[in-house]
DNA sequence: TTACCCGTTGACATT
DNA sequence: TAATGTCAACGGGTA
């Protein structure tokens, strides 16, 4: 019988080491093994990403690819510039391959688009093998093993992964590569669809990364930034296998900060160097072998006995909330990343809702502006000019460099949604999966429903100060005067609240405190505070016990037909969503934006009448299952 | 059914 | 300075 000619399929899992699936690929021991990956459009154009975390992709790739000559200078990490929906079945009949390898996706594009390339495969009699790699243990696994349910809290991820067993031992990487086969391309490609292109706004020249199937030189080689169109990235970070396993020995060398690591305790304000592992984003790519991790930690941890950290704070415990979140991704699929549809997801009336394709329910990108005083607010926290030096610093770092710490990030999450604006959780989201170089699609989501108190965590009432939360950390205001150089000379007593400053202090430290900080902001000067944040903080408190008391989710009857207003106090009694031509069905009018009005306290008989009406429906509810 | 405890990461005052 | 209590109060799990 003929040796096995087998195409494996790299995706984010961009590297040599403890890969299950190539593992599976090199175990047939084939005649040809073709290393490729496929750039696919719909990241391009479909999802969200700046040029940083695309810098960190192509990193990834150029190290991998070099990886592979070392074990075989005949072969590289072939790059084919088309969407592998349409490009495998042409492959199929044009390579002849026998096998068809890749690691698990269970992301929802990933999904369908994994499923289309099985079906094709099944087609053209290319037997496909698929194996889990991404996570510690399979997702689909734990949700099984949790009755089909999303996995919701640590414990019940802990206690599904009991139950399939431990966490598997990591594989070497191989010491051989195989050759591959010929590489014929001689069919037509087929040329994506580039509007709308989400990332347009990162591309300066044109966009030439889809000229040809094989590259520009027809050598298979890896995209470049210039191609692409984009400007050179403004990261430090750097992607690749190499840098990762050298990183994870270096954590591994200090076993007092790796055994005794406490999350909570590590500093949002630490930069050069940050004050946790940067790990995430190779994680994210693949770079870096979750599992390995895990082994080469638990191996300090036990050595280290007696004062050793425990999750959920520890190393081991980031991890494992990865995996929760990848868990309940896969037990939710699409449905996990909104709120409509979503039975897991308590929905609340924020500003800014995202607009839905009545067809299939999903949100379609795009949003409702129903308050134009939220839409400024969202665009100030997105450009870094809110007026709290605290906020603006976060996400100054995260547009230039991609990362901010993981506290950082509640911060900001906190501030857009429960905690400040009242603004969808999804806006931010967005914002996040654009510019986060570590962005994984189920932490991402996971973490702004924590933040936003809509889904794996409730105690709303614990609010972060834009102001306090960042003091605690760093009372001098080191991280604000490198990210806000304009506030670099103001004195550590205004340094977070920059708008109580004096006159002559202003002067002293060479900045005016004035402006809205958009379009108006002036040289030399640094943007008003653009609301009273106690103010907003018991307005979106009341606004948030209101909407518990309703008690709606996103797969009620209520939320999807727009018969949710009826269950809420008119805009003059509480934060509420504002009139906006609605795409559930009509036109939803609740009457004209009054600022002021709408800052009353969740005590009035209008919140009271609906908490009772909804408790009423949530019992008969009840009864009836 | 009710009561209680617990949950990765709040703010503030007191000891 | 670090630890503890209070604030006003969430859902889920367990006894």
């Amino acid at each position: 019988m003929a040796k096995p000619r087998v195409i494996y399929w790299f995706r984010t899992d961009l590297r040599l080491h403890d890969s299950p699936a190539l593992q599976a690929a090199l175990d047939l021991e084939p005649e040809v093994l073709w290393p490729i990956f496929t750039w696919d459009p719909h990241y391009v154009y479909k999802a969200r990403g700046g040029v940083n975390r695309w810098q960190f992709l192509l990193d990834c790739q150029n190290d991998l690819s070099d990886s592979i000559t070392k074990l075989n200078k005949n072969s590289k990490l072939f790059v084919l510039r088309e969407g592998p929906q349409t490009l495998f079945p042409k492959l199929f009949k044009a390579w002849k391959p026998t096998h068809l390898v890749f690691e698990k996706d269970t992301d929802a594009y990933g999904r369908s688009r994994d499923e289309a390339v099985a079906k094709a495969a099944q087609e053209a009699g290319v037997k496909v093998i698929i194996r889990s790699g991404r996570t510690l243990w399979d997702s689909d696994g734990i949700v099984e093993k949790h009755g089909g349910k999303p996995t919701m809290s640590i414990t019940q991820l802990q206690a599904a992964g009991k139950k399939i067993g431990p966490v598997a031992k990591p594989l070497p990487a191989p010491e051989r590569f195989p050759d591959p086969g010929d590489m014929p391309v001689d069919f037509e490609q087929h040329v994506p669809d580039k509007h709308p292109d989400f990332n347009a706004g990162y591309r300066s020249e044109k966009d030439t990364g889809y000229n040809a199937i094989a590259g520009p030189n027809g050598d298979f080689a890896i995209e470049t930034l210039e191609e692409l169109g984009f400007a050179p990235a403004t990261t430090p970070h750097r992607g690749g296998e190499s840098i990762a396993l050298k990183t994870l020995d270096g954590l591994i060398k200090n076993k007092r900060y790796t055994a005794t690591f406490e999350k909570p305790k590590t500093s949002p304000a630490q930069f050069e160097p940050q004050s946790t592992t940067l790990l995430s984003p190779f994680f994210h790519f693949g770079a870096l072998s979750v599992r390995l991790f895990y082994w080469r930690v638990h191996e300090v941890v036990e050595s280290y006995g007696k004062g050793a950290s425990t999750p959920p704070a520890s190393l081991i415990g980031q991890v494992l909330f990865r995996d929760m979140y990848f868990a309940a991704q896969a037990a939710l699929g699409q449905s996990f990343a909104q709120t409509a549809t979503n039975a897991y997801c308590r929905f609340i009336p924020w500003h800014l809702p995202s607009k839905r394709d009545p067809e299939t329910g999903f949100a379609t990108g795009d949003y409702h502006i129903d308050k134009p005083k939220a839409e400024e607010w969202f665009q100030r926290w997105k450009a870094g000019v809110t007026g709290f030096p605290w906020i603006d610093a976060l996400m100054r770092q995260l547009k230039q460099e991609g990362w901010i710490h993981h506290l950082g990030r509640h911060s900001l999450a906190c501030f857009l949604t429960r905690g400040g604006c009242y603004v969808d959780w999804e806006r931010g989201a967005e914002v996040f999966e654009e510019l986060l170089i570590d962005h994984e699609p189920a932490c991402n989501i996971g973490n702004w429903q924590w933040l936003a108190c809509v889904a794996f965590f409730a105690q709303y009432y614990r609010c972060y100060s834009p102001v306090s939360f960042g003091q605690k950390w760093d009372k001098n205001g080191d991280f604000i005067r490198r990210w806000v150089p304009e506030l670099k000379k103001v004195k550590a007593k205004y340094i977070y609240e920059p708008w109580k400053m004096p006159l002559v202090d202003q002067k002293q430290a060479g900045v005016r405190v004035t402006g809205g900080g958009l379009s108006e902001r002036q040289e030399g000067s640094y943007p008003k505070p653009m609301f009273d944040f106690d103010e907003r903080r018991s307005i979106c408190l009341s606004a948030m016990k209101n909407a518990y008391a309703v008690g709606l989710h996103g797969n009620d009857e209520k939320v999807l037909d727009g018969s949710w207003r009826s269950l809420f106090p008119s805009p003059d009694e509480a934060e509420v969503m504002g009139e906006y031509e609605s795409d559930y069905g009509e036109t939803a009018d609740i009457g004209d934006e009054e600022e002021d009005q709408e800052e009353l306290n969740g005590d009035s008989a209008g919140i009271k009448r609906a908490a009772r009406k909804n408790s009423a429906d949530a019992k008969t509810k009840k009864q009836k299952t």
